[in-house]
DNA sequence: GTAGCCAGTTTCGTTGCGGTAACCGGCACC
DNA sequence: GGTGCCGGTTACCGCAACGAAACTGGCTAC
């Protein structure tokens, strides 16, 4: 594998720029490939409390991840969407993922010898 | 761009199989990628405290990600290096500070609008 | 008039990562 | 016999993330 030498010099930086191992954006971005869904329709398959989904979800809508539309009916409905950005997120997470699945076996054996 | 719907599916464990977010992890692998690397050699670069420098190496050797070599010399040497399966992170994370670099631009944008 | 729906907000408490500072052990040099 | 070098360890601490539970608000349906 040959690499970039200034291929992760941006990773030098004090706080990476997007949180990708916090325990929640991940999931939430791989929630919404598949097209638009509501509050009610993230907390549960997510299993996060309201706080923390609700905090989450105003952090990347502030990076522009993903948008918020909130219809005036009533009950209530918002719906979370990717926006282009936050598509493009989905390969590199891909990536991740893949290694995660790949070379699972071999993390848990090196971790129980 | 075509995404294996199974492709997120080890994403979904309560926590992430390697802590890539975690905020060592993945510097100190970017550090040893051109071999092997003494502790001195770690602590300074990345300007991190001897005590969570120890705590990630042992993290991530309990992991096989790399390998301590003590020689039993004086004054002490020890060196870190990765090990083939070490090696193979490089290429997600490539995938990831590569996202970084292209899109910080549009995130700060966002964030400042 | 009361109960339920949805999408939150508020309060309070816990946990754990990361940081600071001090100390350790063996040798080598002066 | 004191000082410095290297690679740690130990004790303590603060903050931000995370979580549980109760509450809010506006509308609808009973």
């Amino acid at each position: 594998m040959t690499l970039d030498p200034d291929l992760f010099s941006d990773c030098g930086t004090d706080r990476p720029l997007i949180r990708i191992g916090d325990k929640w954006t991940m999931k939430i971005i791989v929630c919404l490939r598949d097209g638009p869904r509501r509050f009610g329709e993230l907390i549960v398959p997510l299993r996060i409390t309201a706080k923390v989904l609700t905090e989450s979800l105003r952090a990347m809508e502030r990076d522009g991840l993903l948008t918020r539309t909130a219809y005036g009916e009533n009950p209530p409905r918002v719906e979370y969407a990717l926006t282009p950005l936050g598509r493009t997120l989905l390969e590199p997470l891909a990536a991740i993922c893949a290694w995660s699945a790949a070379h699972q076996p071999e993390v848990l054996r090196a971790r129980s010898a």
